[in-house]
DNA sequence: AGGGTGACGATCA
DNA sequence: ATGATCGCCACCC
């Protein structure tokens, strides 16, 4: 029987968005870390390939590796604002990751819980 | 069917 | 620390 049908590639951003959505206040995460969460190792691309064309997701949270805001312009001006309102502090032009690095759980990972 | 692109990541100079 | 280059993967034309 097939453990694991093979989703259509639209339903990983779907996975992404949802991963990205629980992503709590005052938290972040990287673009890579949420593509390992749905199973793609270096997917980073792919998650801001979600983001760039998502709605109603905390888009704010997602940074890239280290911490260090991706985008570019005003966005990148919005996106710190809106963290340092929720409480996330910085370490130069980067995320303080010591703090707010949020984990998920990883999809593949030989986890037992 | 083929080629270019991108809200990335890691490595090298 | 900054800039350049290569590799990855899904999307768009």
């Amino acid at each position: 029987m097939k453990q694991k049908l093979k989703k259509s590639r639209s339903d990983i951003q779907v996975h992404m968005l949802a991963q990205i959505a629980k992503i709590p206040r005052g938290k972040v995460s990287t673009y890579g870390a949420i593509a390992r969460a749905v199973g793609i190792p270096n997917g980073a691309r792919q998650t801001a390939r979600a983001l760039h064309g998502a709605h109603g997701v905390p888009w704010q949270r997602v940074v890239g590796a280290g911490g260090a805001i991706k985008l570019q312009g005003e966005l990148a001006f919005e996106q710190r604002f809106r963290l340092q309102s929720e409480g996330v502090t910085f370490r130069g032009r980067r995320v303080n990751m010591k703090l707010h690095e949020y984990r998920f759980a990883k999809a593949k990972a030989g986890r037992k819980t």
